[in-house]
DNA sequence: GGTTAGCACTCAACGGTTGAGAGTGCTAAC
DNA sequence: GTTAGCACTCTCAACCGTTGAGTGCTAACC
């Protein structure tokens, strides 16, 4: 049974049949292949061959009379050949993401929608936990009507900032006075710690307690925002372009899955590799079962790392994707590391 | 023809079509009013004063033997009692939105999520553009590794921060130090002053220049956004609730809509009245011809003011969604306001 | 042996037809 | 002014044949 193994033309097919379902989203017929991609063979020739791929598992046919369709097995493969090789560079995708990064704090909302509009398809961005973030700097920024902006700094570069009432009489150089008081004490000290000692000071302070109660409830606030892993979606309704999702429902039930962070997270829980490209039922989930998702890990100092992914049909250029995430987990990378 | 003038019965039976009509979105029969609204009526009778609401125009038929549907017309007189009457407070709303402001700066992007969340449509808040911005405070607070993060408050309470590199020899001392002497030169310049200013400086002062540069982009980008108006859209695939908009390709060209903001701006390019209803045609957008928009305007001191509004189907529930943009809109003012 | 032309076969998609159901308008009686 | 009754209209879904794309198989060809 020679003719039941994979050769060189099989996989030449096989390519050519996947190529022009990512493209067109229609089962392929061997007349298609015969015209578009194989012009010295004919259409009864690639019938052959489409037949034994099929027997093989690569293709399936929706029913008997339509033309063929990529299997998962067909996907697999296709990507793994993708994986082994070498990455093409994609500085245009770099670039369109470092243009919009102002500042830390959001970096990964940007990066979620620089990938979104730029591969067309709905991105999601992993920030991992970090425990133990120690306070750097905290300090009282003048503003007008007795108010102040409270910034923290962590010893990650982390910036959280909150405003607070402050007594009128305070100035700039007083604030300033108070915020290297406070830095003083707390400098080096974790969120947590700050939390419990300013439970102290403010029955030892009295007056100020105000500003102490900001600095606690900003603390609780980063404490709680950083412990957990955060995940971004950027670029949700790129979606609707593709017509797998014609259907508003299909639609609906997609998006509602990708406002339940949880079930987000569950996608980047895989081994971990730099890339990773899930099919279909391989991340079982029920509702993504028509979905692929293309992740890439990006390193955020210390041996933690985040993950950016893209979410979409199975059939999607998995070649140009995967270079996309990673031009942007490198530049993540080199933003978040230290 | 005193059948052909609106009376208490007619405007009972009108009022109970809108209401059925915005909770099933299908066409009413006479039939179900006499049997859900006007029990002490035959559905004989409910077609008779149908059929003079038609005439009168405030009723459409989609065919012949299909219920009626209240025509533009009956939403306007139906939303003008609505604005005249005095709103129902929401304080539920307002709740829902007071949770979640943190920060001065994402007031607004808190504002268009909480708005579409509550009221399950798609929420487009507005924030007029400020000139002549004045710089209040400006500081630089350090950071690890030569890294200082440099905050620009104006007079109105704005704020914006950026992440800029400092020579490390710079200490929390001597970079408040700077920040002292920046902020007595450049208090009370407008942002564009600043921007002016800084190239003098920079030739003065050589060494720091990296940090001047820094200011100058902030003081510039702060400018820009603050020069134009923001729009800001929030829960935008709510649309995909409601069944007008089962199909895909009108979802998509609302969607797209979303995106140019020049497009929402127009939205609100109405009369300065504290509430309006626009509904379908009447704001002259073809790709809007089937919606409805709400808004309500707040103050933001010094007589400007913004708008928050709520776009969706013109079988909307004019009603809750008044008072929940009423709602917002005061909290808005509040928090924007002198 | 592999390759190809030819032909019978299958099945989704399209367009027209039909019957049921919903809802109306009109008329006549109350 | 209100209501029952009835004829009428129109949508919607189900049910055809017909068409066309695409296959599998066979027999001939190189």
């Amino acid at each position: 049974m020679a003719s039941h193994e994979m050769d060189a033309r099989k996989e030449r097919i096989l390519r050519a049949i996947i190529d022009d379902y990512i493209q067109t989203a229609m089962p392929v017929g061997s007349r298609t292949i015969s015209r578009k991609y194989e012009t010295s063979l004919s259409s009864a020739t690639i019938r052959n061959e489409m037949s034994d791929l099929e027997e093989l598992g690569y293709l399936a046919q929706p029913h008997v009379s339509a033309g063929r369709v990529p299997s998962l097995k067909a996907y697999r493969l296709y990507v793994d050949e993708l994986l082994g090789g070498t990455l093409p560079q994609n500085p245009q995708a770099r670039a369109f993401f470092s243009q919009r990064v102002r500042q830390m704090e959001d970096v990964i909302t940007s990066a979620a929608q620089a990938i979104s509009e730029f591969t067309r398809y709905t991105a999601v961005v992993m920030m991992p936990k970090q425990l133990d973030l120690r306070v750097s700097t905290l300090q009282l920024v003048p503003m007008p009507r007795g108010a102040a902006l409270l910034v923290i700094v962590t010893d990650t570069g982390a910036i959280r900032d909150t405003v607070i009432h402050v007594s009128e009489s305070l100035d700039g150089d007083a604030l300033y006075a108070i915020s290297r008081m406070l830095t003083e004490r707390l400098q080096g000290r974790t969120l947590q710690e700050v939390q419990e000692m300013l439970g102290a000071y403010s029955r030892q302070m009295g007056g100020d307690a105000q500003v102490l109660q900001g600095i606690a409830e900003l603390a609780a606030q980063m404490a709680r925002q950083s412990a957990t892993d955060t995940v971004t979606v950027g670029g949700s309704h790129n979606i609707l372009n593709y017509p797998e999702y014609s259907d508003v429902e299909k639609a609906r039930a997609f998006l509602s899955v990708l406002e339940e962070k949880e079930k987000l997270m569950a996608l980047f829980s895989g081994p971990d590799e730099a890339f990773s490209v899930r099919i279909g039922p391989e991340m079982g989930m029920p509702e993504m079962a028509d979905c692929s998702v293309v992740t890439a890990s990006y390193q955020v100092g210390r041996g933690h790392h985040g993950y950016v992914g893209v979410i979409g049909p199975t059939r999607m250029p998995y070649g140009s994707v995967l270079s996309a995430l990673s031009a942007i987990g490198g530049a993540l990378s080199e933003m978040l590391g230290e």
